[in-house]
DNA sequence: GCATATTAGTTACTTTTGTAACTAACAAGA
DNA sequence: TCTTGTTAGTTACAAAAGTAACTAATATGC
């Protein structure tokens, strides 16, 4: 059995070698052009999409330990993406959001994404980029104790 | 445009927590069971796999930078799992061969490899998966300079 | 009100990875 | 032979991520 088993056709070696290419390729849009790390891009699109939120929702909605929000909120801070806003009712959390440069960073950014989106579904029919996300979801969601897995 | 677009269906971000998760449920057969990186997986497999090679023939294959194949050959042998032997027409590299305990290991974790490859396939039709592998290959072999970039 | 538990977030420490510089061995041309 | 250049691999240092322990604030049960 070992003697037939090829690394290049293991679906999780596959899906880490397409992540890893896409992921590297669109990383010149957050990285090389802001110097933003993978969750600071992360943390930057829960703001812009959804608003003020403490760092725990994000968290909770990227499915990201807080250890790793919490720095990249810090980054983004010190860039002057974001600023911090105390509650009086709750003293322990803060409400981020997103300030003008961070904003516009946020809609340069999601414009490049989808712009690249479209160019990996552009090279292949609508039926095969339905297959291809639906898998993807499927795979994402299961197998995935995420909780607090990634931490 | 940056008002509807959605990180959940942004490809390059479902690739990543497919990978992520299926990885992560993978990782307990080498990672668990025998406290190697993913590098060292990889190069267990390609020894395995193909037989003596040198570190460079390994990166070359693995498309993997000299520094990590450095030092999973190193972890590996710490592990008892490979043996070098210097090769007299060439001094600088030296034959790198599976110990009968890492071929035990590497026959066991392709085992498993194949069972998991097979649990995933099998939530999924045949022509999904064909084109799942198709698609993936497509993207990992794009979009990657991948020459030397994944140091 | 007071002890205890929980929650939010940060900081410290460890491991892994990225990057670059380095040594040693070989190759090739003057 | 003696540079100069290239290749194989390791090591050293920096950046990032994982893990755990910590502080401060709030909630809960008595």
């Amino acid at each position: 059995m070992a003697q037939e088993f090829e690394l290049q056709n293991f679906l999780p070696y596959m899906l880490n070698q397409a992540a890893e290419a896409s992921g590297l390729a669109f990383q010149k849009h957050y990285k090389d052009r802001y110097g933003m790390l993978r969750t600071e891009w992360r943390v930057l699109f829960h703001l812009g999409r959804y608003g003020g939120l403490t760092a725990t929702e994000i968290g909770a909605q990227a499915r990201v330990h807080k250890t790793k929000i919490s720095r990249a909120v810090a980054a983004l801070e010190a860039k002057r993406f974001l600023t911090r806003t105390e509650q009086a009712c709750d003293r322990r959390s803060e409400i981020l959001a997103l300030t003008p440069a961070g904003q516009a960073a946020f809609v340069e950014i999601c414009n490049a994404a989808q712009r690249f989106d479209d160019r990996i579904a552009g090279r292949f029919t609508a039926h095969e980029v339905a297959v291809l996300r639906k898998c993807l979801a499927q795979i994402a969601g299961r197998d995935a104790p995420r909780e607090n897995s990634p931490i």
